[in-house]
DNA sequence: TTGATACTTGAATAGTTGTTCAAATGTTCA
DNA sequence: TGAACATTTGAACAACTATTCAAGTATCAA
C-alpha cells in the first residue's frame, strides 16, 4: 500500500520531467511554425523553409529535434524528404493551446 | 473575401507566437512542478519551496514568471503570499500533456 | 563520371535563461 | 521602535540554445 503510493509519486515526478521536455520542444517559434504547417499535410524541407521564411539549414536543425522527439516522421522520396506529424496527441495539445491562446 | 483570408492567416501567425511563449513558460521543470503542486490547491511560497525541494528565492523567481504570464495569481495574507492557478485552460493543457506523456 | 539538387551536419557565435547569494521590502508582534 | 518572519529583487555566473555559414552526404540525370 505504502509502496504503491511511493511508486505513484515517483511516476508523477517522471511525467513532470517528460512534460517539461515536451513543452520545451514546443516552446520555440520556429518549431511551432513547422508543426503548424505540417498540420495541413506532408511537406518537404524546401517547402517548409519557404512557408516559414527561414533558411533550409535552420529548418533542418529544428526538424531533427522534432524528429528525435518523435513529433514528426520523415519519408524519403528520391532526393527529397517529406515530413509529417508523427503523433496524434501533438495535434491535440497544439490545438488545445491554440484554443486557449485565442481567448 | 481575400482580405478576410489574409487576416485569418495573420491571426494564426500571432497565435503561433503566443503559443510558443506559453509552451516556453511551461517548458521548465521548476515551473511545471510548481503548477503541479498548485493543481492540488492554494499554497504559500514556503510550502511550494518545500514541496518541490528548491530554495525560496529560486521559487519566487519562477513564480514571478508564472504570475506575469497570468498562469497563477497571488493572494496576500499578512506576511504570506498564497498562490493558486489563475487559468482553467492551463490545467487542461497540463493534463492533456500529462495524458499524452503517460502513454 | 560529372554536375546539379535536396538535405544534413558541425563549428562558431550571440543571445537567452535558471540558479545562487546577498540585500531589500513589507508585515506582524512585543 | 525593534526583532523576526515571509517574500521579493538584483547582480553575477554558468549552462543552454537557435541561427548562420560552410562543408559534407545522398540521389538523380546527362
Amino acid at each position: 500500500m505504502r509502496k504503491e503510493m511511493i511508486n505513484r509519486e515517483m511516476e508523477i515526478d517522471d511525467y513532470i520531467e517528460d512534460m517539461a521536455t515536451l513543452f520545451k520542444i514546443l516552446g520555440d517559434v520556429t518549431r511551432t511554425k513547422i508543426l503548424s504547417v505540417l498540420e495541413k499535410g506532408e511537406l518537404n524541407v524546401s517547402n517548409i523553409s519557404t512557408l516559414i521564411g527561414l533558411p533550409i539549414s535552420a529548418v533542418s536543425h529544428q526538424l531533427r529535434i522534432l524528429r528525435q522527439a518523435k513529433l514528426i516522421k520523415p519519408r524519403k522520396v528520391g532526393k527529397e524528404v517529406f515530413y509529417s506529424l508523427d503523433d496524434e496527441h501533438v495535434s491535440l495539445i497544439f490545438n488545445c493551446a491554440l484554443a486557449h491562446v485565442k481567448e
